[in-house]
This record gives structure tokens, sequence and C-alpha cells, in this order.
DNA sequence: TATAGAGATTTACGCAGCGTAAAGGTCAAG
DNA sequence: CTTGACCTTTACGCTGCGTAAATCTCTATA
């Protein structure tokens, strides 16, 4: 039976555009040309091009495609296999970057927590301003280089599991947050989780936690609209007062 | 300080050509121009490819990187993490392609030892030369439906732990048998483990082994030499006949 | 001052696997 | 004959550069 490009690539679902590349690149050629140059395809052409999109769904590129389905017999097996070594270094990359992707994210956030505390640790009041406008990099490096030493060696050893374990911390965090604020009572053991919590995801990042740079750091996101945005935005509502108040109370006892 | 582009491409280790791309993209403009055109940097503008590097690194696109570059805050924290929630989706992609790979191969190689056990089910000889031609796929939806769903089925419930396990009972049949062949004594524990190791292997294919078939099996190992390539080939050596005889000896005690 | 080598610029084409579209020819039904 | 669907080739674009040609600029040295 003999098919139009229109109605291979109807029935396979793909463009006519790319039934012409793979001709172009000899990987699917027609079976013959009409005499107006029309591309008319046979059974065997289907059949071929069948085993093309296997092979391309599988993620192979189409130069080894053409090398596996031109030379059938056991290379299949050969190509499958050296494919499947591919994508499993691919994936180990894969996985690397997501492990740095998260500590990325976690020193972001450990950035912030850490220019209070570099706050604390001595830095001059005019140099805030500085820091917020470069963000923090070139700063960090000329006037904390043993607390970000420090602050990396425990950041750097993150696993996995305790950044997912941040997450957490952090979700239920903003959740507690949320029904806080529909009392504002302080005097309540979901005033002192809000305290609680916020300790526990400090931790993770701080190498030296202090009640005294705690209650410091939730001061400086009242002072800093930057700070309250992130924190409002997250619960969809003002927290960051409560935030501040739960830890003011309770940092002490 | 000021900085030629080739300074700039030293220090940062990419391409002058990549800077200049970078400088048409609007992403690092270089602080001045010469006189004569030359491309000027400064430390801003080092420290911004500094970040752009970064950023990069964990597989940002450009158009990105500049989003997060121009709109600093907290903006860069949901950049990094919209940023990772697309690696977990690209993570999860690709492990259910590893999969569809995985069982691939043992479809391609479970359907060679398929091919020898339709043949015991009542293939035609004739119809072998024919399988060989299109190696298999339309001859199987004909002749060998119902056997061909049942093997589709044990093959799609294999697990990846089932996977490794078939590699690692493949890796330690091909030990044996180069070990066989030295002494090509059928008389030792070592020959009837090879017997074993393939029975074993076997099972994970087959939905009901038996005797019989496996030693139809290996028979037509040594009539077909296709068969009998890709096994002497992964050995480096002749093992075919030592496979068929251990097989021959041992299947029937 | 002249020369040579290093470095600068812009322009251009290529890569993988197509999508989109223009310009013009072909086919089949009404 | 007309019209609409389909065919062809050619061309440009996408992402993020690598490679290279043609030509200008700078600096050190003889």
């Amino acid at each position: 039976m003999k098919y139009s490009i229109k109605q291979v690539a109807d029935m396979s679902g793909i463009s006519t555009r790319t039934l012409r590349y793979y001709d172009q690149i000899d990987l699917l050629k027609p079976a013959e040309l009409s005499d107006s140059g029309y591309r008319i395809y046979g059974e065997e052409e289907l059949s071929r091009l069948q085993q093309i999109l296997l092979y391309r769904s599988l993620g192979m590129k189409l130069e080894q495609i053409q090398s596996v389905l031109d030379d059938p017999g056991f290379h299949t097996l050969t190509a499958l296999e050296e494919h499947h070594r591919k994508l499993e270094a691919e994936k180990e990359k894969l996985n690397q970057l997501l492990a740095t992707v998260r500590k990325t994210i976690q020193y972001t956030k450990g950035e912030i927590t850490m220019t209070a505390e570099e706050k604390f640790e001595g830095f001059k009041k005019e140099r805030l301003e500085e820091n917020e406008r470069l963000y923090g990099e070139e700063i960090r490096e000329k006037y904390g280089k043993d607390t970000v030493e420090k602050s990396n060696k425990k950041f750097m050893d993150l696993s996995e599991a305790d950044f997912q374990e941040m997450q957490r911390i952090e979700d239920a965090l903003f959740s507690k947050l949320e029904h806080l604020a529909k009392t504002k009572d302080l005097d309540t053991p979901e005033a002192k989780e809000v305290y609680e919590l916020h300790k526990k995801w400090l931790m993770y990042s701080w190498p030296n936690y202090s009640a005294e740079a705690h209650k410091g750091l939730v001061q400086m996101y009242l002072a800093d609209e930057r700070f309250a945005k992130y924190y409002n935005d997250r619960a969809g509502r003002e927290v960051v007062s409560l935030l501040h108040d739960a830890v003011v109370k309770y940092a002490e006892e």
C-alpha cells in the first residue's frame, strides 16, 4: 500500500516537516517519488518509522538511531546498553546539580540570616547600607571570613534529608503563623511552637545559635521591609510582627 | 580597575566570544568602550559575571539569569526554588526514561529468547527467515500474540532491582564461561553453575521455563551465527558450544 | 620609524531537530 | 475551468555559543 506524506504524518503523529527532514538526513527515505516529485511511502517505511519513533522516545539522537537501524542484530543491544549508561551518567549529573541548587537555596536563605548575625558580631551600622546594595557577597568576604567559612562548612554538610526537613519545618512554621494571625494570642502553645520552629530552622544554618541573635534577627525582619515582604508574601498576610513578638517572648525562657 | 575582554576571559575561564554574546544580549554590558571601540570592564562587571556564572552552573537559562540579576531581592529565592522544581521534574522524567530503556533492553533480549521459544511452539521453519529479516516485530504480532502478551506482562512487571539482578547474573555467567573455556571440563561444579546461571537468567523473561526449551535455545545459539557472535564477542572467546554442552548435560538432571 | 605579534572589532556560518512561512506547483472534485 | 487541499523547495528562526575570516589597534623591539 502507498501513502502520501500527509497520510504518514497523520498516522504517526509527527509533522510533514519532520518527515522531510528525515528524508534529508537519510534516516527515512520514501519508497519512491511520484512523477511530480511527491514522496510516496510504503509498509516497509512505516515499519522503519515505527522503530525510529520508539528509539526517539527513549531519548536517542537521530544519528545514533540511524546507526542502529542500518546495522541490525546485536548492535541494537549494544546501542541500547550504551544509551542506558549515558542516561545513568546524566542522572548522576542531575542529582549533583539538584544538590547544588538546594545548597544554593539554603545558602541564599542563610545569607539573609547571616546578615543579621554579622550585624551582631560587630558590623558597623553604616555598612548595612552597602551590604544591602551589593546583596552581601563582597562584604562578607571582607568582614566575615571566619563566620562565613564556618557557616559554609555547616551549610555544605547539609544532606538532602536535612534540606527536606528544613522545607518541612518552614512549611509548618508558616502554617502556625497563619493560624496565630487569627487570634494574635501569644499566650498559647501555638505561639510557642512558632518560636520553636523558627529556632529549629535557624539551627540548620547558624554555626552557633543564641537567643540574643535570634531576637535581633526578628527585630531586623521588622525593620527591613525587604525581609518583611518575603515573609508576609509567603504567608499571604502580615505575620512578621507575630513572629517577632513570639520569639521575643519565648526566646529567654 | 579596568580590564580588557581578554583579561576578563582569562580570569573567568570563559571565551571572549561568550563575553561578546553576553554584551549582545544585554546580560553583561562592559563598563565603557574605548575610543577604538574596545570593551572595557570594571569591578562591578566582574562581580556581576561571577553571579552569572554561578547561576549558569546551576543550569539556569541566560534569559532567566538576566531576570534574576535585574530584579534582586527575594525574587532570587523564588527563581531558585522554581528552578529546583524544574530540575525535580526533569529528574522524574529521566527516571521514567531510564525505566523504559531498561525495559526495552530486556524486551530486546527477551525477544531473542522468545524467537527460540516461538520456534518450539509451532513456528514454521520457513518463517524463521522472514523473522530474521524483519527482526521479529510483525511476525510476533501475527503468530505469537498470546505468548507475546504473557511475556510482555511478565517483562513489564520487572522492577529496577530485577533488572540489576539480571545484569549481575549475566555478568557472572560470562565470568564462569570464560573460566570454563580454559578447562573445557563439563564435569565440574563450574560447568553446572553455567547451566544454573543461564537458567536463572531465562526465568526472568520466560513465562514458563522448561528444560526442553532451554536445550532447544542453546541449540539455536549454536546453529545461528548471529547469536553465537553476540555471546562470543561478549566473552571475548568461543563460549557458545560450552554453554550449549553444559545446558544439554545438566538440564535433565 | 617600521615591524611583528598579540589582541581588538564585526560579520558570517555552523551545530540538533525541527517550527513557521513564503512562493509556486499538483491533484481531485464540483 | 475553478477551488481547496496538498505537494514541493527555500529560507529564517530558536539557544548558546564555537570557529573563522577580514580588518583595525596596541605595544614592544630593533
